[in-house]
DNA sequence: CTGAAAATGATTGACGTCAATCATTTTATG
DNA sequence: CATAAAATGATTGACGTCAATCATTTTCAG
């Protein structure tokens, strides 16, 4: 079964393949009468372009930039490296990926990168998002450059950019709130959540939805969120100084990012330790989860973000629409991690 | 940045294009030493070949046979739809998908079936795996004839099949033991689990995955396995009267495909429901779902099988290694389930 | 009707690869 | 050295598309 070509399209409408072409790629110098019959064509016969002939045709290669925040948290690691080998991957189609460390929770840092890319330097550029006035209007400025700009883990507020890849906060909220409820179907709780910034929608909206699922559970309450600014030393002065403070904690939610030095206040609590919903599987997330240290961690997939961030960038600079394909709030428990298991329980 | 092209190998290697590509497509007539030459050179510029450009030459179309269970089952509905779909979706790759019902649970009508494939027929074919002798001699013949046999699903015991594509049964059921596990923090409880057959091995091994994790857990029975035959009508009338004649049960764990009737029991129970675990994300079992009346549903995510399976036959039929990227047994809950949302709670 | 402008068509070479065919060169054998 | 076989090289057209260029036809305006 062969796809139609724009040959048959062509012959279809009674054009010659010049004008045919002329049409397709709006190159104007057709008369009103022929594009109708070459536009009528193209969809009786279902005709799309060869997008494989027409790169090799054009030479076509796709320059797409990532500017991903740097630092010691595992989550942005897992996604620096998934770019770089995902673009690695894609060369044969024609893909080129350049990775760019950013300051992490920096968005002015950011916007001072985008401000310094000129027209023609890439076509596709993909950062993570935050919160940022000058940060919305460097991606006005690059879409008005004809660059296309994608956001990843967090949106920006700019109608100008062109896909948000990520999952829902609020949902992800949601999803910690029902394995809490999960774990205290039986018991009364305290529950202690713990965040980099309130100032951080994603955390904010994660609190919410937290906030709103245990409202529905009896017996649980909800304390007031700690926050401990990614920093780890933060987290190891709060964190244990709360938990001594109020022995009857049942359950922590760690909605922020950075989680190794928790994992280690877990790792030196004696008695019963409450149960723990982290964000993001990482290396020391993942020892922590085999390990029975922390019970959940509730996962954006990072590498399944590459893959769709890439296709959308693609999509978008073929001038098609990207197919907002959903990531949804991955729940791993101890047994159904990806990869070798640490524990060899199971094959 | 330019890939290397076989013009660029034969220049290295000091030799013509011709014999550049005698070498590449081993069409013989080629002297030792000019072999390993333009193998090194092959070697040392990453030459890999532009597969597009080489289907383009070619007018290859990839031709792929997928043979899937009929039946009122939800799964298997989502996966035929899902093959359908996204082989349209892929026409510009070369790809034709042709999707064939096949008696579910009946591995010989699926050998019967494979043995009318002739040689040249198709060039790749996939099929839910059973355990039969007969279906592996099939598979093997198949192979025999150069059109290679990916398992999706559930996998078959012949060496001779390319890739298998599904979850880890057995880590499957461990995660609903976790999960079950995780509703009776604090509590005593009896679960009772549901099968279609203990003949067919996913089942046997999602069984033994729930037995292995509720052992671990203390104040947990295990109740002998109800075996259904995935039919409705027993569901209906087994389940009904184990629940009547046990009100202790604090659990029930359906192993099996077909979750309708079992819905329809817990819809109609007054009183405190047990803490419900399902397989297979479906319209019904997602309803449920987010209606209360399921507690939790572990998917393999039909769609995603469908893509990796598109993924590997092609790379097959490409003559390269398929990437065994794993489908990790998925956890939904209420909150990060796909797509709108029914309850409107949350945008 | 004539001349100019617009529309349309024809042609060409390019991209990287495939595959067939024929020509030329190199190697092996007697 | 002569001949035959093997190895190597050159050439060509194809695939579907792009893009440029020039030729021809059609349309419009005076």
């Amino acid at each position: 079964m062969r796809n139609p070509t724009l040959h048959d399209v062509a012959r279809a409408a009674g054009v010659s393949y010049s004008t045919a072409d002329r049409v397709l790629n709006q190159r104007g110098g057709v008369a009103e009468k022929s594009i109708l019959r070459v536009q009528h064509a193209i969809q009786e016969l279902g005709y799309r372009r060869d997008i494989h002939a027409a790169n090799l045709s054009r030479r076509r290669s796709y320059r797409f930039r990532f500017y991903l925040p740097q630092g010691d948290h595992g989550f942005f690691s897992v996604l620096r490296d998934a770019a770089q080998d995902q673009g690695r991957a894609r060369a044969l189609d024609r893909i080129n990926v350049d990775v760019h460390d950013v300051p992490a929770l920096d968005a002015d840092a950011l916007a001072i990168e985008l401000a310094s890319i000129a027209e023609g330097d890439c076509d596709c550029v993909a950062i993570v998002g935050a919160d940022s006035d000058r940060l919305g209007a460097a991606v006005a400025r690059l879409a008005g450059l004809g660059i296309a700009v994608v956001t990843l883990v967090s949106d920006v507020e700019s109608h100008a950019r062109a896909a948000y890849i990520g999952i829902n906060n609020i949902a992800a909220g949601r999803t910690a709130g029902r394995l809490i409820g999960l774990a205290h179907t039986a018991r009364y709780g305290r529950i202690l959540p713990i965040l980099g910034k309130l100032g951080v929608r994603d955390h904010r909206e994660r609190l919410r939805g937290v906030s709103d699922v245990l409202a529905g559970v009896g017996g649980i309450s909800l304390l007031p969120a700690l926050e401990v600014m990614d920093r780890p030393d933060r987290m190891l002065e709060h964190v244990g100084k709360v938990l001594t403070m109020d022995p009857d904690i049942t359950g922590i939610y760690s909605i922020g990012a950075g989680n190794r030095a928790l994992i280690r206040i877990l790792g030196e609590m004696g008695g019963a330790r409450p149960f723990v919903v982290l964000h993001e599987l990482s290396p020391h997330s993942r020892v922590a989860l085999e390990g029975g240290l922390v019970d959940a961690v509730i996962d954006q997939k990072p590498a399944e973000e590459i893959a769709q961030a890439l296709d959308a960038m693609k999509a978008i600079v073929d001038g098609e629409v990207p197919i907002q394909a959903e990531i949804t709030p991955t729940i791993y428990l101890k047994d159904n991690l990806p990869g070798p298991t640490g524990d060899g329980e199971h094959a």
